[in-house]
DNA sequence: GCGACAG
DNA sequence: ATCTTGTCGC
């Protein structure tokens, strides 16, 4: 078991070495996760994405005022990528290089959207749940597509969406942010409730099927990427 | 054994 | 996620 920075006080993060201890962890983890509903509304709203070279891992995190949607900040990280992907545990792949790129945020957004699940999940710690933990911010999951679950496809409408089912309970909101295109997947990550979480997703979704901060974090994460790969 | 499977 | 150009459709 590694140990890396300090994120919160008194607590020092820890990283997997292999599957069996992350899946351990994200069970011990999960009980501490809260969706209790936001302390006040949002001032500032973030989006959070990786992209990978061959062996590198590029975090950034684009930070707005919530209200505007004008951009505030940006942060990004480079780390060497020290572990697969492996769908269910998409956190320790990107964790290190997000956490990373949060420490050197002038400030810490009020609430984070992550490019993954938050607890539809196996385990019910996806990406955001378990980063918000960590950072221990608001955090939503907003996924491009199912991890687990079940749903019915929802209707056609901008803003129309369709509960999916874990363990017979709701765990997200298929949600349509763009008129008859491919919906997103919204989970409650952590301290925020799924109707927080839909409402925070559709108010910054407002040109594009992807919240404002998401896609502009994958642009510049990508962007990021390319510029390595031409520098080696 | 076979299919599913965030990014 | 990444490898890659043009092309079909609104």
């Amino acid at each position: 078991m590694k140990e890396g920075a300090d994120i919160r006080a008194g607590e020092s993060i820890k990283w997997p070495e292999g599957v069996a201890e992350a899946r351990r962890l994200q069970e011990e983890l999960s009980k501490r996760v809260r969706l209790a509903p936001l302390r006040k509304r949002p001032v500032t709203v973030a989006g959070v994405d990786a992209s990978f070279t061959a062996d590198k891992t590029v975090a950034v995190i684009t930070v707005f005022e919530y209200e505007t949607l004008r951009p505030l900040e940006e942060a990004h990280c480079v780390l060497e990528t020290s572990f697969p992907y492996l769908p269910g545990y998409l956190s320790f792949r990107e964790g290190p290089a997000i956490l990373c790129a949060a420490q050197r945020l002038g400030f810490m957004p009020d609430v984070l959207i992550f490019d993954g699940q938050g607890i539809a999940h196996p385990r019910r710690l996806g990406i955001a749940s378990h980063m918000g933990l960590l950072l221990g911010r608001p955090s939503i999951g907003c996924a491009k597509s199912r991890l687990v679950g079940e749903y019915r496809e929802p209707p056609p409408e901008k803003g129309a969406e369709s509960p999916l089912y874990l363990d017979g309970r709701v765990a997200a909101a298929v949600l349509r942010t763009r008129a008859g295109v491919k919906p997103v997947f919204v989970s409650a990550g952590h301290l925020i409730t799924l109707r927080e979480a839909v409402e925070v997703v559709l108010h910054c979704a407002v040109r594009y099927r992807l919240p404002e901060p998401l896609r502009a974090a994958d642009g510049l994460s990508k962007r990021l990427r390319r510029a390595l790969q031409q520098r080696s």
